[in-house]
DNA sequence: AATGTGTCCAACCGCGCAGAT
DNA sequence: TATCTGCGCGGTTGGACACAT
């Protein structure tokens, strides 16, 4: 059964490598006399030592009248980043909305240019996220390793000391769920790392990128909401749309009105379903790790009384932790949440 | 001038899917 | 239903070039 096996030339004799002048003049003058027809046959067809996968290729990424060549405009370059952010590595997708340019010429471009950029601004091109302020929550692991170790030995002979570990074990979950939860909450509001680079816009989180010590810089979280106001975004939902929109309303020019409508409506309708899909391939760190707790509650709770106060966010934000996590009976206890709150908000 | 290193990008490779048989 | 082809996709490679030492 099946379709007869090809009648096509030895794979092994065909040539390979780069394309000289005189193969782009067959293949061009053959698909503009025949028209492209399957691609396994063309080479026969118009005289190429080469399969048709390479026919495709050469012909999709280089000799397609439409193809635009030369560097992409900084309009491009946003349509790219944003539509990455919610594609992903989805090139042809990306390239479909990018007239004139290939799936190739865009990872290619994405690879060798962008993916730097975000790297050098601290953003993760994978994930569009910063990737400093998790790295630095990264290096608590190691401080709570050394911390616990102590009270860890002494529990193995210990009813008492189990006990404690009980406790040291919850406040170990609960510092991951936070990891996570900023994870997640980071993914949602800077998402657009352009606005990393313009400067006039966004001079706040460029300074926390580079770590420098003002209060937006020392409270990401507070920084990012979107309403500009104090309410911390440590437990605020999706603003799915919310990059896109914010890139064109703060002045950029932008020089075809048309195609920002266009990727704004295509980003608008797949962004919940996408996000959603982005949100699910997340590793839980522990099995029971959502954003509303009874834990986060609580700590919701300690913030928003401390919010009602004259305070500074970013003191209300660690205070609210602080109250938390800080066990008053346990002084070793508390130092070193102390140490590990000061470095969170270091 | 020679060599080393980094960057860019065209092209290749392997895989998976849809459709034909 | 199984098998095969055709095609498209994303990841990777390797050669050309630029720049530094």
């Amino acid at each position: 059964m099946g379709r007869s096996p090809s009648s096509s030339s030895n794979e092994s004799n065909v040539k390979k490598g780069p394309w000289t002048a005189e193969e782009d003049e067959k293949l061009m003058d053959y698909i503009s006399k025949h028209g492209r027809g399957t691609w396994r046959t063309l080479p026969k067809h118009a005289g190429l030592n080469r399969n048709g996968k390479s026919c495709r290729l050469r012909w999709e990424n280089y000799l397609k009248p439409d193809i635009k060549r030369g560097k992409f405009t900084q309009e491009e370059e946003l349509f790219i980043i944003n539509l990455h952010s919610v594609l992903g590595n989805k090139w042809s997708k990306i390239a479909t909305s990018l007239p004139g340019r290939t799936d190739n010429e865009i990872k290619n471009y994405w690879n060798t240019t962008i993916r730097k950029k975000l790297l050098q601004k601290g953003i993760d091109p994978e994930t569009h996220r910063p990737r400093t302020s998790l790295n630095h929550l990264m290096n608590l692991f190691p401080l709570l390793g050394m911390s616990n170790l102590g009270t860890s030995m002494s529990s193995w002979t210990n009813p008492t000391g189990l006990q404690a570990d009980v406790t040291q074990l919850a406040k170990l979950q609960l510092l991951q769920n936070m990891l996570q939860l900023m994870n997640n909450t980071s993914l949602i509001n800077i998402t657009n790392p352009y606005l990393v680079d313009n400067q006039i816009l966004n001079p706040p989180l460029d300074t926390f990128l580079n770590g420098t010590n003002t209060l937006q810089v020392r409270d990401p979280m507070l920084y990012a909401n979107p309403h500009g106001n104090n309410i911390p975004n440590l437990f605020s939902q999706t603003h799915s749309d919310y990059s896109l929109q914010n890139i064109f309303k703060s002045g950029i020019e932008i020089e075809n009105e048309s195609k920002y409508q266009e990727v704004l409506s295509y980003t608008q309708n797949i962004n919940t379903s996408q996000q959603n899909e982005v949100e699910n391939l997340l590793p839980a760190l522990v099995a029971s790790c959502t954003p509303r707790t009874t834990s986060f509650n609580k700590m919701e709770s300690n913030y928003n009384a401390a919010q009602k106060s004259t305070q500074s966010p970013f003191s209300t934000t660690f205070e609210a932790w602080e109250k938390f996590l800080i066990d008053d009976d346990d002084e070793t206890s508390s130092s070193y949440w102390k140490e590990i709150l000061e470095y969170v908000y270091s």
